[in-house]
DNA sequence: AGCACGCCGACT
DNA sequence: GTCGGCGTGCTC
């Protein structure tokens, strides 16, 4: 008989199935053995088990192989459907899964016993938690993961590496991430898949594990963390979650958020409505005080929290110690050599926050010889400077957007942010607004749990909307105003559209332009671009973005159908998250 | 003869 | 996607 079996190696699509011949020993559907494959050993999944081949001359004769892990019928198929949908072909799907199998395997058997879990019946298969606190709240992860352990096995997935050792720390399980040594991610994910009960955390590199729990909780960070946007396979933790559940009926998954995504916009009304200790300050002419990026009234409360000896956080979008280095007569600014985009004024260089790229800090403007270069806002360094002398001795940190990704809020802090507009991060595109609108809520339901007095400065416009964010019927209302909006220019999620990535010259973009137009005429199908993408670092090759829009009533199966020729043209992304760069 | 390089096709 | 085989052409 033969194995039809999936190698784990890198593999162009259009490449699947791999045959060989079982001499002696036995397998089943969902083993993992070793067989040789060109000059090697390499770990491969069984997906069929065949009384003829068509590759029967070719088939390598396997005696007694080596059997490293016993998974289930619904990794095979999740790994065949994913990697449909993500346009690479199944071997390079499980490579990206098994990532390096060790050398020395654990002693123990991995087992993933062929369970026939019914799920709770007083539950419902699919839930959504929408909660100010997505980790203690009563429907939280924490309690929920509590509530589930009993009834199987329960996977966490949550966006980033820090969370993910947090929520591991606070529920007593291992987390599995990109950082963890090779042997010990084995290890870990290969005690989870053996025994009936456990928990595992995992970022979006052990989401598919969903095939081998009983239960999936996805932490949803509500922006764009559980996708990743450099690498092949480029898959969507959620999506891989999602296709887990509609191949294996008894799989149930809780999804823990505080903002529901766009599509739901009218989810918002199951929201709890957030209270934080708010006060709003409005950008006005005469209102700012000695500091700079503070007004009065934040200066004021401010310098009460010092007398309270409170502790005092603000949330300063501009990091160093200026934003720019931009000359006070000219306006000229020191642009990075290696991808022109502007730079940022450290303590004592000059650094682009784009690509990282480092220069000396010029003396002088290189146009007109000014040597005043501070025309722009003051970073988080410099203010940093200025408030420790103007409150000596005082409890006061001030983040900028990366640091307060990984902060959590101290407790009855004092917490100001100093504009905003900028919370939401920098980028120029359709998602600012989704993107402020999230962020706002994270911070004030943070604020809740903490009893942080929050203060928030900013543009009038903006400061008079976005307390109504807060309550189900303001956030449903701006949620749906965004999808609108979406379906207006036609972007996602109101619509469909695919992103094609390629690389190369101009000439090269043309051609593929060319080639898209062929496919797509008279069809439904229309194509956007090609939209050069910016900041490059100089040594690597210029990128170009398609858009591909397919028919509005275009179903996803005909749509992955339609595109998997294109995936020779370069990298294809069913669900892009940024849609430019 | 020995070795570096680049292209092409197979991988079961 | 990646590796190895093979042809080419240069050097000792």
């Amino acid at each position: 008989m033969f194995l039809r079996v999936i190698p784990s190696v890198r593999m162009p699509i259009g490449h699947a199935f791999f045959d060989y011949r079982l001499n002696e020993g036995t397998a089943h559907r969902g083993d993992v053995l070793l067989v040789p494959f060109r000059n090697r050993l390499i770990a491969a999944l069984v997906a069929d088990i065949t009384p003829t081949s068509e590759l029967e001359d070719r088939a390598i004769v396997l005696t007694q192989p080596k059997k490293i892990l016993k998974l289930s019928d619904t990794v095979v198929d999740l790994c065949v459907e994913g990697a449909r949908e993500c346009f690479v072909s199944p071997p390079t799907m499980l490579n990206a899964w098994l990532r390096h199998v060790p050398k020395r395997l654990p002693d123990y058997e991995p087992h993933a016993p062929a369970k026939d879990v019914h799920w709770p019946k007083d539950k419902p298969r699919f839930a959504k938690h929408y909660v100010a606190n997505r980790f203690i709240d009563p429907n939280g992860i924490v309690p929920t993961v509590m509530a589930e352990q009993a009834n199987g096995r329960v996977l966490v997935v949550t966006p980033r590496q820090k969370r993910a050792e947090h929520l591991a720390t606070k529920l007593a399980c291992t987390a599995l991430h990109a950082d963890l040594a090779d042997g010990a991610a084995w290890r870990a994910w290969t005690a989870f898949a053996s025994e009936p009960h456990g928990v595992l955390v995992t970022t979006r590199i052990g989401a598919w594990l969903a095939a081998v729990a009983d239960i999936v909780i996805v932490d949803e960070p509500e922006n764009d963390d559980h996708k990743q946007d450099e690498l092949t396979p480029r898959y969507d933790a959620r999506r891989l979650v999602e296709l887990a559940a509609q191949i294996n009926p008894a799989l149930r998954t809780v999804s823990v958020g505080t903002t529901p995504r766009l599509v739901d916009a009218t989810d918002a009304a199951l929201t709890p409505e957030l209270n934080p200790i708010l006060t709003t300050v409005p950008f006005q002419r005469g209102q700012w005080s000695a500091i700079e990026s503070l007004t009065q009234p934040a200066y004021d409360r401010l310098a009460e929290a010092v007398l309270q000896n409170r502790p005092i956080r603000i949330l300063h979008a501009i990091t160093g110690v200026r934003g720019r280095l931009r000359c006070a007569d000219c306006g000229w600014t020191l642009d990075c050599a290696r991808c022109g985009s502007g730079m940022t004024r450290f303590e004592n260089q000059a650094r682009c926050l784009r690509c990282n790229f480092t220069a000396p800090l010029p003396d002088t403007c290189a146009k007109c010889g000014n040597a005043e270069l501070n025309k722009s806002a003051i970073g988080t360094q410099s203010l940093s400077a200025v408030l420790a002398k103007q409150f000596p001795g005082a409890d006061i940190k001030i983040f900028d957007l990366s640091d307060w990704m990984s902060q959590s809020v101290t407790p009855n802090a004092v917490f100001v942010v100093t504009n905003v507009s900028h919370i939401g991060g920098f980028a120029e595109d359709v998602r600012r607004r989704e993107r402020l609108i999230i962020a706002f809520r994270q911070l004030a339901a943070q604020a809740c749990v903490a009893k942080c007095d929050l203060i928030i400065q900013g543009p009038e416009e903006l400061i008079q909307e976005i307390p109504s964010w807060l309550k189900p019927q303001g956030l449903k209302n701006a949620l749906s105003a965004e999808l609108a909006d979406r379906r207006a220019f036609g972007f996602p999620p109101a619509r469909i559209l695919v992103k094609l990535i390629v690389s190369g010259d101009e000439e090269k973009s043309r051609q593929t332009k060319t080639q898209l137009d062929a496919l797509t005429q008279n069809n439904g199908w229309s194509v956007r671009g090609p939209f050069n993408v910016e900041f490059r670092p100089k040594s690597r090759e210029q990128r170009w973005i398609f858009h591909i829009l397919p028919p509005n009533q275009a179903k996803k199966d005909e749509i992955v159908q339609a595109l998997t020729p294109l995936a020779a043209l370069g990298i294809l992304d069913l669900d892009p998250i940024a849609f430019f760069s």
